[in-house]
DNA sequence: TTGCTCCTCACGTCACGTGAGGTGGC
DNA sequence: TTGCTCCTCACGTCACGTGAGGTGGC
């Protein structure tokens, strides 16, 4: 019989790791004396720690570990209990390898320009969502004021009012000169019927987009596809259906509508506008997330 | 303004995560009423908080992003934190490449013998240890009672007690047929000299033993040897010294000290013997623990 | 007898999640 | 007015570590 100082140091267990073995019931003690409380163990408890201890090792919690030592878990169970816990461990590897890249991205733009990037990219799932919509094709994006009044008028007319902020889609896969193909969209809570033009969608959830957000104009608003477009490729992935803005806090249009409809409020340095660009993205590889 | 629950669902963190980020002060709310306590958020506290969350995401503790995102560190220091940052993740990646490894050779064991097996192997260091020892050869290990004999005769002489269990060392680095050098120690607290044969010195630190717990008679602690090399293998270590075997229960000596004297001690079942094996061991291409 | 060992609370850690119980806003 | 939103405690999580304050054993 040892006592719990000398077991803890032939095991290197602190002692109050012991009592909390104890507590659990993953190793209780072979006697403890009833008046003194005092905790005797059995150097065979030794075989027993080193399980606990191997099994610790491989990351398993301590109710784990208690289910693998105490009942009898068949060689089945068992090694499923090590199947789910080496996927566990490869997910938190690519997740670790995951945070290296990003760390490394840090770092190189760090480098180049020695102070932190104005642009933080972060990975967001958005859910389902009802919009009233318009899909026309512009000349330029910053043209697009005609197809927002169309929309509002729209939503004037049934007395709806946008229940989030509102946003545009691009279809366009790649930077065009002109012709650009987007989609105007107000997000609604009510179920009503879309018109000619007006079209009323639940634009599909998606589970990964990689998103920055833009404050002031919209003539600086290539920084942050810029920045995304370096996130996505140094993190490796790509691109998966058609980009959003999503208007934030769009200084102009109460404000100042007819400069929008003029086709120039975007022009201007409006430092009071904050957009956030968001890119559909996959894994390289996986299957996309929209059809 | 936008109020919490608005800010939470564009930018998809929990209000709770929003009200304990309040707490530490790493995204105030840009109002708050003073008698609803109501928060309120700006638009542009979305690029603030992207940035905790990009932070956040590289696996930086709170604290630490409030550091980041606070004072004006230099990028020397953001650098800094960067780097410290990167080889913590790479010792993670390390340390669960070691856990995956470990949990194939657990499957592959598991495969063969459809039972966990018998011995569980981990790794510990220990301190620097007092001995007073004896080495010498013997034609095998079990024929080491003499050696025991001297030692104690002498502890008994000087009216030492030993401080810990007993050990022998094994300095041979294959399995030999006959002639072993070994070196049986007792630990000892006492400032004494040696005498012509036996020797008082401080067996030297150790960081990595790989250690597993026999139970039951010498003729099987084979077995405890081979389940140790098998995982020395699997996990890429190599022996770095000579192995040891720790006598935590040893049943015989006290019981019935002349077996001991025949040689012949070891060769009966003993069922209550518990014997830790130890293997010094070092990553292959790391320098080794001792000169 | 003295120092050492052991004991049991109770609280802290980290980044929130989960209620409970109550009030403000449209 | 009613349901929805928001508020502040208070407690739980996981695997222990860190005292505080007190007693047993040699």
């Amino acid at each position: 019989m040892i006592r719990i100082g000398d077991f803890s140091r032939l095991s290197r267990v602190s002692v109050k790791t012991l009592r909390y073995y104890d507590e659990l019931g993953l190793i209780k003690p072979a006697h403890v004396d009833q008046f003194t409380g005092y905790r005797y163990y059995s150097e065979d408890q030794f075989i027993r720690l080193n399980r606990v201890l191997a099994l610790r090792d491989l990351g398993f919690s301590l109710e784990q570990i208690g289910q693998l030592v105490d009942t009898g878990l068949s060689g089945d169970e068992v090694r499923g209990m090590l199947l789910l816990r080496r996927s566990e461990i490869e997910g938190r590897v690519a997740a670790e390898a995951g945070r290296l890249a990003r760390i490394e991205a840090w770092l190189s733009q760090l480098a180049r320009e020695d102070v932190m990037s104005e642009y933080d990219v972060v990975i967001k799932r958005v859910e389902a969502m009802k919009v009233a919509s318009l899909r026309g094709v512009v000349p330029t994006p910053p043209e697009q004021g005609l197809l927002w009044c169309r929309l509002e008028d729209y939503l004037k007319e049934h007395g709806i009012r946008p229940s989030g902020p509102c946003l545009t889609l691009y279809y366009d896969e790649e930077q065009k000169e002109q012709d650009w193909d987007i989609e105007v969209c107000e997000p609604i809570a009510e179920d009503i019927s879309g018109s000619a033009d007006v079209k009323v969608q639940v634009l599909p959830a998606l589970e990964t987009l990689a998103c920055t957000v833009h404050h002031g104009s919209f003539v600086t608003i290539g920084e942050a596809y810029r920045a995304l477009e370096d996130w996505v490729r140094a993190n490796g992935y790509s691109i998966a259906g058609p980009l959003r803005e999503v208007y934030l806090r769009d200084a102009t249009p109460e404000a100042d509508p007819e400069r929008r409809e003029s086709g120039i409020y975007a022009s201007q340095t409006d430092p009071g506008t904050i957009t956030e660009v968001q890119f559909p993205v996959s894994k390289v590889g996986a299957r996309p997330d929209r059809a």
